[in-house]
DNA sequence: TGCTAACTTGGCACTCGATGCCAAGGAGGA
DNA sequence: TCCTCCTTGGCATCGAGTGCCAAGTTAGCA
């Protein structure tokens, strides 16, 4: 990974090559794919496997809590999985390359498909048909912090985290007042 | 294109090759990449192409409109330009593959790089970082209409256009009020 | 009608990501 | 010591996508 990442920086995702990986990093290209399942691997690691952990900390929330506070607080176990400096690279890297932003989003979606029902369980209304109400927020939340992600990044990621955490909320904002 | 997707409805999208494709097209595989870039190009067409037409429809709206329902009348415009058997045929196709998510949410990307500053300057608000608001609240429509489609298609696409509409609008207020 | 320029088409070879299969090693336990 | 399991790497192969070039087709013009 390390080894990769450093290609990744330098040339760039897509200039980079899985020979050119498996060679800095001194393996097989047969082994490499069994440790990765594709070349976007490198990159999101175990991240898109997270969704289950934002779950867990979502359900400890209480029951009373407005929705976009408890996704607020679940999201928040982001931060202590993974650091913002690698935060950071990540964005930068996404930023870069389709493939890449391609292979994020996609993991934004397997993370939707596991907290959506929890957060649908939580507001439900009834009126509308299953699984609406609740794939709608989590993707609206998802969304915010993506875009607060965009735009904390374009100030070069002053502020750490707590600034992060205000330009997703003032998204959030910006979403609910229209 | 015809051919392609009568092949990816009776084998799916991933199982089918390109070969395949242009076997029973009767044209070379050579020709076929000059007419579409990528694979995914059969299913999406133009549609990818369609944000500066959305960005016109919305730049007609009042400026006073609220944002909300500019951007319904705007997205309106797409029921113009696809009619709604092969907007189905297309979700279901969608939802039966990873790479065509991953194109569909990537052609979401495009549409909303142009969309975002036109309802950035509608709300500017000036608090926020520049470009903030627009991506999040574009970010969120494209979000409630992808909701809105999924369950719509769960339903069986019952009620046409109308109902895909009302079903958007419930997602976008279940979203506002949390 | 005949000539020419421009465009279209297809074939070939190649790159790159990804996968299945199999044989060669190495670690560990009985 | 031997057997077993797991890891590793090599090889062949597939499928998407691209550059290059030659052949054919169309269109323009005299």
């Amino acid at each position: 990974m390390d080894a990769a990442l450093a290609l990744f920086l330098e040339h760039g995702f897509d200039e980079t090559t899985v020979d050119q990986v498996v060679a800095a990093a001194g393996i097989s290209r047969r082994s490499f794919f069994r440790y990765f399942g594709t070349k976007e691997d490198i990159v999101f690691g175990d991240l898109a496997e997270l969704g289950p952990v934002i779950l867990e900390a979502l359900r400890e929330r209480p029951d009373d809590e407005p929705i976009w506070d408890a996704l607020e607080q679940a999201f928040g176990v982001l931060a202590t999985q993974v650091n913002p400096e690698r935060g950071a690279m990540i964005g930068r890297l996404v930023a870069t390359s389709p493939a890449l932003r391609a292979a994020h989003l996609e993991k934004h979606l397997r993370w939707q498909e596991v907290l959506a029902p929890e957060v649908e369980r939580r507001v439900s209304t009834g009126d509308a048909p299953r699984g609406l109400v609740g794939e709608a927020i989590v993707a609206t939340a998802l969304a915010c912090l993506d875009a607060a992600s965009t735009a904390w990044l374009r100030e070069g990621g002053e502020g750490g985290l707590d600034e992060l955490r205000r330009l997703t909320r003032l998204a959030l904002a910006a979403v609910r007042k229209g």
